[in-house]
DNA sequence: TTGATATATTTAAAAGTTTCGATGTATTTG
DNA sequence: CAAATACATCGAAACTTTTAAATATATCAA
């Protein structure tokens, strides 16, 4: 993985909301639509949908468009192609 | 881990400088002075001194003082941690 | 002790990030 | 089609980070 992408997703991982997103993700199979974050962050939607923004951008995420929600996934590859290169590092 | 510490390594780790930094560390057993930096990144002393205060800061490197110089070490521990959190993740 | 070397700290400017209100767009429902 | 819902984008304020010049401190060497 090059420096850049290690770098922007350590970028996407240095804010304890987003890191809250993909903890809530994570006890949730993996997924979760945009409004259940409403619930339990602090934020407006303006501000989760930049986070959100952040994470997808990094790779870390992946959005399906379902009606008129969208569901977020995990991107293990990424994940785990970012801990194998700081491993390696 | 706490996510707070979570949040502040992956902050340390969000700077291709500070990567750097510690890829060349790790070719170096680990172990680097502080000058040697200044030949291969483009900074000025006060801008190196600054990135290895945010990685000792983070406890990612562990400073000893020898002489006039310092050196630092990779602090595998926290390193080990913190991959160990985001896997858990 | 004086001068040189290695690194830290202070200060300030520039750049980047986070947040929110307002507004925009797409999709579904009535 | 109009209203409601879900999310995105824009714009601006507040805050943080990065950088460098200037200065400070500690150690070594003569």
């Amino acid at each position: 993985m090059e420096l850049k992408q290690i770098e922007k997703i350590s970028k996407a991982l240095s804010d304890s909301n987003r890191l809250k997103i993909l903890q809530y993700m994570q006890q949730h199979q993996g997924k979760m639509e945009c409004q259940e974050i409403g619930s339990f962050l602090d934020l407006t939607q303006p501000s989760i949908s930049h986070h959100i923004k952040k994470l997808v951008e990094a790779d870390l995420i992946q959005p399906q468009k379902e009606g008129r929600h969208y569901n977020y996934t995990i991107h293990a590859k990424t994940w785990e192609e970012y801990i194998t290169s700081l491993t390696k590092m």
